[in-house]
DNA sequence: GATTCGTGGTC
DNA sequence: TGACCAAGAAT
């Protein structure tokens, strides 16, 4: 027996002239909005993962004036990439969207696929980066299911799993809604304004319903159940602040975390020491620093060379100069700022261009 | 299906 | 003020 239909024609038009109206009148001007490159939008969804679009704004317009296409991306060093990807995290979609960029060069001649299944074979590409970008720059009409659409979409219906629903036959639900109601003749704006709609009037913590296109529709007005999450652990760690003075810089020492390290492989940092070991003199200030589900308390001492032992093979002396254009962890770019041993970003000065010798 | 991967803003 | 969380993907 088919289940009962809750949304006739009539009801699915209506709600995508709503929506589309509504994000018509009210969407952000975002710079990834200004364009209609395939690439462009590409390396938008990558770095919007899981990462707020404050965040992303000046790191997107930096990482297209060094890579203004796939072929400047494919050639680069993947320390430059990383470098232009300091301080976003979650590194793996830097490192894999510089491999998918070379397979684009070497294996489609250059040229993007342009169907969601296409895009959905290039590293770091699942299921919805390939709906969003064959939706948007190729009006592929093809529904994105994120948090955001997974969020408003229950709370219209009212679904959750429970005893005998579970969570992935809610969200086959919600992927069967979504493909439903997206407006075949405006899958891009579509996809973005119901985005849009989350992200904005739908949030997960006092959704704006009073002035929500969709109230009218909305079983729930709100509602939302989230799973508990895991305690935050607390974690005491020490570093080593070890500068010297040339005749005309500046140079720290930096060390390269190893490619084989599952955590940031590849980056700088500063030499980590023992807690046990540091000197109450030599103490520079501390700094809290919350990785994943651990608190780091984070002591930074200034140290002489001597102290670092054996295990500094990967320890370089860089300029402070260079340093603030590496591929700094967010942590050790938090931890020079604070020493003034480089500048801190300002919100419209971009990061340097790779330097490389 | 459950884990893991970073960070900084928000309330 | 610290828990929460943001346009997911890979394993």
């Amino acid at each position: 027996m088919p289940r009962r239909r809750r949304h006739s024609p009539d009801t699915v038009a209506r709600m995508r002239q709503e929506l589309l109206g509504w994000y018509h009148r009210n969407k952000r001007d975002l710079p990834w909005r200004r364009t209609t490159d395939p690439y462009a939008i590409w390396v938008s969804e990558i770095m919007l993962q899981q990462t707020r679009v404050a965040a992303v704004i000046d790191r997107y317009t930096a990482f297209l004036q060094y890579f203004p296409d796939i072929q400047s991306l494919a050639k680069a060093h993947e320390q430059d990439v990383l470098a232009l990807w300091s301080g976003l995290g979650y590194y793996r979609r830097a490192r894999m969207l510089h491999k998918a960029a070379q397979s684009v060069v070497s294996d489609h001649n250059g040229v993007m696929p342009t169907t969601a299944e296409g895009l959905r074979s290039l590293p770091g590409i699942g299921s919805y980066t390939a709906a969003a970008i064959a939706s948007i720059a190729h009006n592929e009409p093809i529904a994105v299911i994120d948090g955001n659409v997974e969020r408003v979409l229950s709370r219209i219906q009212g679904w959750h799993s429970h005893d005998t629903i579970s969570e992935a036959a809610v969200r086959r639900k919600v992927d069967d809604f979504a493909q439903t109601l997206i407006d075949p003749r405006h899958p891009g704006d579509y996809n973005q304004a119901i985005m849009e709609l989350g992200a904005t009037i739908c949030t997960p913590r006092n959704p704006q319903c009073l002035v929500c296109p969709w109230a009218r529709e909305c079983h729930t007005l709100g509602e939302h159940r989230t799973p508990k999450r895991a305690a935050m652990t607390t974690r005491e760690i020490a570093c080593a602040l070890i500068t010297r003075e040339t005749e005309s810089r500046t140079e720290i020492l930096l060390e390269q975390r190893a490619a084989a390290n599952t955590v940031m492989p590849g980056l700088w940092e500063l030499p980590s020491i023992e807690l046990t070991k540091s000197l109450k003199t030599a103490h520079v200030f501390t700094v809290r620093h919350a990785i994943m589900q651990v608190n780091y308390i984070v002591h930074v001492y200034s140290l002489p060379t001597e102290s670092i032992s054996s295990s500094a093979a990967r320890c370089n002396w860089i300029s402070a100069d260079r340093a603030s254009s590496m591929a700094l962890t967010g942590l050790a770019r938090k931890i020079l700022t604070k020493a003034h041993v480089i500048p801190s970003r300002s919100r419209h000065q971009l990061p340097h261009p790779p330097s490389r010798e």
